[in-house]
DNA sequence: TCCATGTATTTTGGATACATTTTTCTGATA
DNA sequence: TATCAGAAAAATGTATCCAAAATACATGGA
């Protein structure tokens, strides 16, 4: 761990590029993750590489089985189903509360990352598209709920990998951030939680159905 | 650790521990979890508790900040809402997706739960809860789904027994109990999902009543 | 009396060392 | 050739050791 800030941090940093490295796909679900060479790798001892481990597996993105090495999560269309179907049911529940505390400049804000999703190149998609979630969620004040919709993003952002490129989802979904800025600022939040639940169920089964696809 | 199971399980062994005892109230919230003393206490080197402690970290039932003690987390309004309209949005949809796959075999097991519910004391009530709602929750398949149910019902039971007993929760529930078992033999979803959104909705309320007259 | 500063103690984070389990490799046998 | 047994190798789990950080405490000053 060349830069390294400071103690206490380590388990976390690697954490971090771990899950960098799998969200994006460089490291392939049912990889081993062996103790000894993520330790070697980062320069450190196994010790905050089994933290690291720990924190990876609570966020569900490997698992850590008894005696044995652990291995990346493999993608299934049940996995995928049952991450999209948690996002459907938390993230308008969070838009929902932060809504009575969603400034209008917290709104132009969103906006400005939606004009950046809509530049930015494809490989971009996910961090932006967390960020403009994350810009009208965040006022609901509910830290776990947050955190929660944080990690199942991450999750999500693996399936959407997957998927980018081979579909056309760019088109709709952009349209829907557009609706979904409109009805946050009228403060309508019957319609903001309807179009975020069908933004949702829509991508869960435009990804399943891209995902049946990569998988035959 | 004396009745340590096998190599690899003394970690979780520990947190079980712990966890039953945050959850019966027997650790206070901001209560310091030292390593040293935890470690003497299981008769085990420090090692597996601080992988204990990340793991109860993980379920939200306490604070590892770095470089200093774990401290049980804290009991809050704030926090109580959080869990509670989370369980709100996750167990509807466990049980919705669970009704086309439940079997009235099951649901004759919950109504049998729900007979021990109105005769056991009341402090099995938290467990015998969670057994019921869990019974009827298990046939959707989603893994990731009852894990996070199951989590926050570990978090929500901490506020549960504060309140039991100053309060007369017992009765509306049981009646709630039962309609709810009602909907799901005559397997109406819709009614099934609005009776147990009511019902955690009602119990949120009530307890959040409790805590602030407790708090004051 | 109260607050600030410096020191000593306590406690955590990480590295090293050892024991046990799992995995892999080898070789014999059907 | 395939399969199974056993041994060697590798990897994990835990204990112990050392260093860094935080807390507690004592001392001195306003």
């Amino acid at each position: 761990m060349s830069d390294r800030q400071q103690r206490g941090a380590q388990a976390a940093e690697i954490a971090e590029r771990l899950r960098d490295e799998i969200v994006s796909g460089a490291i392939e679900g049912g990889a081993r993750l062996g103790q000894d060479a993520l330790a070697a790798r980062f320069g450190v001892s196994r010790m905050p590489v089994r933290e690291a481990l720990r924190l990876l597996e609570a966020q569900g993105l490997v698992d850590v089985p008894p005696n044995r090495s652990a291995i990346v999560a493999r993608l299934s269309k049940d996995d995928l189903l049952d991450i999209f179907d948690m996002r459907a049911a938390a993230e308008p529940l969070a838009l929902g509360l932060a809504l009575p505390h969603l400034t209008n400049a917290r709104i132009d804000r969103a906006a400005e990352i939606q004009r950046d999703i809509e530049n930015a190149p494809l490989d971009r998609f996910g961090d932006l598209n967390a960020a403009f979630h994350r810009t009208l969620h965040a006022p609901c004040g509910r830290p776990r709920l947050l955190a929660h919709i944080e990690s199942l993003n991450a999750l999500a952002d693996r399936y959407l990998r997957l998927a980018i490129g081979t579909m056309d989802h760019q088109g709709p979904s952009d349209a829907e951030h557009r609706d979904l800025l409109e009805a946050c600022r009228a403060r309508d939040e019957a319609r903001a939680r309807a179009i975020l639940t069908a933004h949702i169920v829509r991508a869960r089964d435009a990804l399943a159905a891209a995902f049946e696809d990569a998988s035959s």
